[in-house]
DNA sequence: CTGTTAGCGCATTCAC
DNA sequence: GTGAATGCGCTAACAG
């Protein structure tokens, strides 16, 4: 038993005062029952003694510890950070603190992460899933066993069991390379990340879509589905997809802002004028977009705004009188394009 | 009272096999007073009922939450999520879990932000101190109620009461400089930011120092001390910095990452050539230092590093036997520079 | 090896 | 208005 020096407690206060525990315990709690002389005389102590409540005893005896367990699939990605940020910025005005953890791409950790929050830590849990996710059991078990979750990016069919905000990949990058075809672009290619992962498969969706809409041919040499996890080995995916000599396009659609700053470099480096020979257009738009150069025009995805979002929607849970039959939503954020020196 | 549904307690596993609940949480505990064949009994049917443990109780019995708590300036700046990423690794191994808040560079922040961690929630505490931040006091108050806290970057002397780690920003800054001069540099700028700053105002430290040992004269219209605190009053005040006309610097020490790459956007929209006409270092080498065409040169900072360090100095204080006079410790790590396309 | 008992610090019901 | 008693779920002495 390891113990915090001699911390005053409520009783040390009640002991100085000849008063009950109780009765510190209201004064201090803004409870009416209590005089006024009695209250002051209380708080007047508890300042002077340097007292500090107890937070995992409040917890255990109330039953909420006012934390919010967040799981993220990384850290080192702007998106997911901006989130947490707007997760943040919304709960502390209701309270709430945020435990954060990374599941680090990984289902399992993904799973083991949930149970560590089920034993009573958090209150709620906001959850993005990695994209090894294809199951929804854990997550049921853990909204069965009464702690709400909420869910957000990448959401496949099978959760929508619980509440989500997420945005419309395939409509965001539909009308980016709708963009592009007005512009009178005809060889299009696509940069995506890993197809299992449904916010690049919904994307690569929308291009495809956004080209048949048009009546124009897919040109497979056209299309990159990057595989690797890290900025280093997707420079070099990249660099050896545009050193190919079949491809020619005069524009690039990409999944994420850092595959849109890739393909500028790796573009300039060879000699490609932009947005003169080829445009370029990258998602998220995060990080470093306004500053490179030429600054990359991108479909703005509404990280912040996400985050507070999934937070309102997770506190509206724990504060409604009973989760009986809660009724599941679904929030579907817009995106826009942000257009800037890397398209005509 | 908010109840988290039926849960399964150790009194209900205990009524089922009837046992007592100190043999049930022995056996679940792998405490060694226990027959092996119950032990099985009792794992069996925990996991039969789904018996979840209460986290919450444990804590309040045993004195100890398994979490330490964070405190950094800010979310969007990468390198305190590298060293949150190096925090999490070093004590995810030691079976905690990290608390982050941002004191949003607010001194009130920070001091709310200690005082919510006092209240039993963390075993300890890593800080990151705002730039606002020019007294220990609160810092000392939580030691004192016997919860460690190590502290990292922005150190000011004061604070020397508290295990701390850091780089040696005036060492780092002069050996840039240094470089500069080596390869023959007479005009060389200097963008930092906040002078009150503890980092910037070493880092500029190092550049006078620099200077001063190789008998440079330094020039007032060199120097840049950035006072905004987002990015794009950054952009500006860089922008106009450069445009000045009796500016004419061949070379450009900046104090962070993000002020070398602002600084580049500037200089090439000027029609500079990079590293032809001007050279450019930055500091931190975080984010898209690599990315940029062309790439960054700049002193790399051991984020991730530093935040492994500070974990492990806080559990180790965390397992000493009692914090007894605890030996005061100071880690500087080294800094190194990383060579790319913005220096010849 | 197992059971009994007594806390951990606070909130809350029920008396007075 | 205030106090005494009980419980939150679990750990850890102390017995046996």
């Amino acid at each position: 038993m390891g113990f915090k020096k001699n911390r005053i407690k409520l009783e040390d206060i009640a002991n100085k005062l000849n008063l009950s525990i109780a009765t510190v315990s209201r004064a201090l709690d803004q409870n009416p029952r209590v005089k006024q002389s009695t209250r002051e005389k209380v708080i007047q102590t508890a300042n002077d003694m340097g007292y500090m409540p107890n937070q995992i005893a409040k917890s255990l005896s109330s039953g909420k510890t006012n934390i919010i367990g967040v799981i993220i699939p990384r850290y080192d990605e702007p998106f997911f950070i901006e989130v947490c940020r707007g997760i943040d910025h919304y709960v502390s005005t209701h309270n709430y603190k945020i435990l954060i953890s990374s599941s680090r791409n990984s289902f399992d950790s993904e799973v083991e992460n949930l149970a560590s929050f089920e034993r009573g830590l958090v209150d709620g849990i906001i959850l993005s899933p990695t994209h090894e996710t294809k199951t929804f059991s854990h997550i049921k078990n853990v909204i069965n066993a009464g702690i709400p979750v909420v869910l957000f990016d990448n959401i496949i069919e099978e959760m929508h069991g619980a509440d989500h905000v997420l945005i419309d990949d395939k409509k965001a990058a539909f009308s980016a390379v709708e963009f592009f075809i007005k512009k009178g672009k005809k060889q299009i290619a696509f940069i995506g990340g890993a197809k299992e992962k449904k916010v690049f498969k919904d994307r690569f969706e929308g291009y495809k879509e956004a080209l048949n809409t048009y009546n124009i041919p897919m040109n497979q040499n056209l299309i990159l589905h990057c595989n690797s996890l890290d900025r280093k080995s997707d420079n070099i995916e990249i660099n050896s997809f545009f050193n190919s000599p079949q491809i020619k396009p005069d524009a690039v659609f990409t999944c994420t802002d850092n595959y849109g700053l890739l393909t500028m470099k790796t573009l300039l480096k060879l000699g490609y004028k932009i947005p003169e020979d080829i445009s370029v257009i990258g998602f998220g738009d995060l990080g470093l977009a306004d500053v490179f150069v030429p600054s990359l025009t991108c479909v703005a995805q509404p990280s912040f705004e996400m985050g507070q979002k999934v937070a309102e929607l997770l506190i509206n849970q724990l504060s409604e009188p009973e989760n009986i039959n809660h009724q599941k939503k679904v929030i579907t954020l817009d995106t826009k394009i942000i257009l800037r020196e890397s398209t005509p």
